[in-house]
RNA sequence: GCGCUCGUAGCUCAAUGGAUAGAGUACUGGCCUCCGAAGCCAGGGGUUGUGGGUUCGAUCCCCGCCGAGCGCACCA
């Protein structure tokens, strides 16, 4: 059977003549083979929110739907409708207006209301009811989860936006939310990143190690060198000799390279003995701090930081490869123990434990995930980079295998950022150092443009960043369009010498025009919208709606003036005004865009 | 080669299986003696990559082809 089948939306839509505009409502009636439309009952919910006229009260057709297998066959239905629906008070006229419609005409009252609700709510004005019962209801929301391991770029920042955003929506819609940042502080990462702020601190002692091509090479990596040596002087100076002992010689490909990196590495921490920890943890905590602090700026908060490292500190990574062993899902090849991954639909079988005895990313995020589900999510999800679509199947494989209900991990891959300057191409990769950071991309286009630009298309659009376009586009930046609705309306109150507060008693009799209908409308869109964006994750649907509503209002504003002369006429307008502004607001809160009494 | 994602106006992007596929931008022409012109109004712009299928109805679901991006490690 299809799914629902009824569909209903509201057109927008509108014609010349004011009162007789119909509010358009859509209705899909079965097809006639279906005999007996379970749906058909629910038909009658289906006015209420967007018109904001009272859900009609349940109604079943008494008569069978038409049989017929002409193509005209749901429109013997739609005449019969409006004859058997009860009419609401707030609906003057309904019609068959094509296979399948009907248009119902609501009346001025029933349009306008919507302005009464938004101004009693305020901020709690489209906020869902908190789930209960057997609903999802509490939700964790992981992302941007980046490597420590340097400045985070503009693609970190998309995940970032998105992440934010749609954990906001979803609270706002009424799940519980816990947003969540992964620290990936164990592995070989880091130890790049460690060895590589070595090196550079043994150049500023003049000893001759050459600087590998592939280790981190970002000036940021000598920065954290130079504070080293300013804190503990050439304590960590060891003879280029002794280093480049168990480094093994100079090839020519990328095996060789990262041969050479791993003996560097292995140098460092056999030279270093303790003082390695210190390393690795000074640099840890440089990167962990300066992310945490760019995101912050960028209004990006999260509840948990969960290192990767204290799940091999508690043991779970162990634990869970255990479990898996036991259940027979681990077999041991060519030294390593691999989880058959292929059992659980993934195209081949993963390595969990290498030959050497070092579990793999693999391993710890099984354990990570598994940690999730034992916190009591209802639903997990990940926001992951495109590039790591190949990884879902394993993960989920592994969380089947541990008996648990895959379904429960939402991954949402959120596509690249290709980064153009010159109109070239420009390859971002953070060991080359060769990137534009969030930081430099903030500072030039601002935290709002920016969070609102990474929210002008789904996440499943790759985004081709031009950052000398970003930079002239930043004036012209949609987010500026709702920005300026938002200090519009502040100043016409301003301006008004009356108590704002009086206005959500305002008889709203006298707005008439067909703008001021067209924005109620759109007003009363907003708690639907909130819970369609929550349910798809798309928080991209915000960001459009609020431009729409911007459009409806500058529309309106220059069509008529608020401050009349007519004490109602100016009280009507100056609430819809402000119930306008209550929704942007609610509304541009939620994508960490702030709303400027002035620009 | 296999897999995942995507192809919509000149450009950047929207669109629960529904009515004539919409915005912005660019271009053309109008609107400030009046609440903010970072604004408004009116235009032209489309075989939704392509060929089939399912459906009363497809941008949307299924299959083939073409094109783009990304994956296909005992890295993370």
């Amino acid at each position: 059977m299809r799914k629902g089948g009824l569909g209903r939306t509201i057109n927008g839509k509108y014609n010349s003549q004011p009162t007789e505009t119909p509010c358009i409502l859509k209705i899909w009636l079965y097809p006639a083979h279906l005999t007996a439309p379970p749906a058909v009952p629910s038909m009658s919910a289906s006015i209420s929110p967007a018109c904001c006229v009272p859900r009609w009260p349940a109604w079943r057709p008494n008569r069978a739907l038409p049989r017929s297998s002409s193509n005209a066959r749901s429109r013997p239905a739609t005449v019969i409708l409006p004859r058997e629906l009860p009419l609401s008070p707030y609906v003057t006229k309904a019609e068959v207006a094509g296979a399948g419609f009907i248009n119902f005409t609501l009346t001025p009252a029933a349009r306008t209301a919507v302005v009464g609700t938004v101004l009693a709510a305020g901020h709690a004005f489209g906020r869902g009811a908190a789930r209960s019962g057997k609903m999802a209801r509490r939700l964790q929301v992981e992302f941007v989860s980046a490597n420590p391991t340097g400045p985070l770029h503009v693609g970190h920042g998309r995940g970032a936006a998105y992440g934010a955003s749609l954990a906001s929506l979803l609270a706002f819609a009424g799940f519980e939310v816990t947003r969540e940042y992964y620290v990936n502080d164990a592995g070989r990462q880091m130890d790049i990143l460690a060895v590589s702020a070595w090196l550079r601190y043994l150049e500023l002692f003049d000893e001759p190690v050459p600087f590998p091509p592939n280790a981190y090479q970002g000036g940021y990596v000598r920065e954290m060198a130079e504070q080293v040596k300013l804190a503990h002087g050439d304590r960590y100076v060891h003879p280029a000799e002794a280093v480049l002992a168990c480094v093994p010689p100079h090839g020519e490909g990328d095996e060789d390279l990262e041969a050479r990196l791993d003996g560097l590495i292995l140098a460092g921490k056999d030279l270093l003995g303790e003082d390695w920890l210190y390393i690795h943890g000074h640099v840890l905590n440089e990167q962990l701090t300066d992310c945490r602090a760019d995101l912050e700026e960028f209004g990006v908060h999260f509840d948990v930081w969960f290192s990767e490292r204290s799940l091999y500190e508690t043991g779970m990574v162990a634990r869970a490869v255990a479990t898996l062993e036991k259940s027979g899902h681990i077999y041991l090849q060519d030294g390593a123990k691999w989880f058959n991954s292929t059992a659980f639909g993934d195209e081949k079988d993963r390595v969990v434990q290498r030959d050497n005895g070092l579990y793999t990313y693999f391993a710890s995020d099984i354990a990570y995930h598994l940690n999730k589900f034992e916190r009591g999510f209802d639903k997990v999800i990940d926001v992951w980079g495109a590039d790591h679509h190949g990884y879902i199947p394993r993960v989920k494989g592994a969380l089947s295998a541990f008996g648990a209900n895959a379904d429960r991990l939402d991954v949402t891959l959120v596509q690249f950022v290709s980064l153009f300057r010159d109109g070239h191409k420009v390859s971002m990769s953070t060991r080359s150092g060769e990137y534009v950071t969030l930081r430099q991309l903030r500072a030039e286009v601002g935290n709002d443009a920016c969070r609102f630009f990474y929210m002008l298309r789904k996440c499943d659009q790759a985004l081709d960043f031009d950052l000398d376009l970003a930079k002239s586009e930043s004036n012209d930046n949609p987010v500026y369009y709702v920005q300026y609705a938002h200090a519009r309306i502040c100043s016409v109150l301003a301006q008004w010498d009356g108590d704002q507060a009086t206005l959500a008693q305002a008889d709203l009799a006298p707005l008439q025009h067909e703008r001021e209908f067209a924005l109620c409308a759109r007003l009363a869109e907003f708690p639907e919208l909130i819970q369609s964006a929550a349910r798809d994750y798309a928080p991209h649907a915000l960001a459009f709606y609020l431009k729409d509503l911007a459009g409806d209002f500058h529309s309106w504003y220059n069509a008529e003036r608020l401050l009349v002369d007519d004490a109602p006429t100016r009280l009507a307008r100056l609430a819809l005004a402000l119930a306008t502004r209550q929704v942007l607001q609610n509304g541009l809160s939620l994508l960490g865009v702030s709303q400027p009494v002035s620009m």
